[in-house]
DNA sequence: GCGCCGATTGGCT
DNA sequence: GCCAATCGGCGCC
């Protein structure tokens, strides 16, 4: 994919899309388009790397067993709204929130291939190479401009929104035990396109 | 109230 | 491979 490939046409994914299991969101975001406008130039990039977080019943999401607490609120919204939390005290992580209401399931962006933008991304990540800009959570935020302002609000109306991309079929998915976590981490829930080049470091 | 830990990253040994 | 940065939530006293 080349330059050129958010066009103003670009329209958002419906919230039906975000209406289903995470897992199954986790996987169909794959190939779809994250476009930032947020200050400093839009920039964008193409999902290759995701996670899903079930909700209560998941260990590892941060609604587990109906947990609440003055950050986590978006985690409860209706399906589409954004989630973005501190991580380690030092990075954003952004989520998207899957079924909505009480279940509070998620699906983590994990790493992007950079499509439009790199020069303003660079800017954000201090001039690091293409390869490294967007692969990773804490990383892809950090290129595409996104802070906890994002918290809450809902997808197709935000800054930052998610529109469809280049398909990447079945075959080329893989799912895969989770990264960097303690609870549950071998719950096969992250989802990637085989093989991509842009992928978050294995540990 | 206090200390530990985490859905991470980058720099140094 | 190791570790600091940095901070809110949570367990525990």
């Amino acid at each position: 994919m080349t330059a050129g490939a958010v066009r103003p046409s670009v329209r958002p994914l419906g919230l039906r899309f975000f209406r289903r299991p995470a897992e199954v969101v986790a996987a169909d975001l794959l190939g779809a388009l994250v476009i930032s406008r947020r200050r400093g130039g839009i920039t964008a990039g193409r999902i290759v790397e995701t996670e899903a977080y079930l909700g209560v019943t998941d260990p590892a999401s941060h609604a587990y067993r109906h947990r609440r607490h003055a950050g986590n609120g978006a985690l409860y919204g209706p399906p589409g709204t954004w989630y973005v939390y501190r991580s380690y005290g030092v990075h954003w992580c952004a989520n998207l929130v899957c079924a909505g209401g009480p279940l509070g399931s998620a699906v983590l962006l994990r790493a992007l291939e950079p499509l439009e933008g790199v020069p303003v991304m660079q800017r954000r990540r201090g001039r690091r190479a293409q390869a490294v800009l967007c692969n990773g959570p804490g990383k892809l935020t950090e290129a595409l401009g996104i802070d906890q302002g994002l918290n809450g609000l809902p997808m197709h109306s935000a800054p930052v929104m998610v529109a469809r991309g280049t398909a990447v079929s079945p075959a080329r998915r893989e799912a895969t035990p989770r990264i960097g976590i303690t609870k549950a981490a071998d719950w096969p829930l992250r989802f990637v396109e085989a093989d991509s080049p842009w992928l978050s470091r294995r540990r």
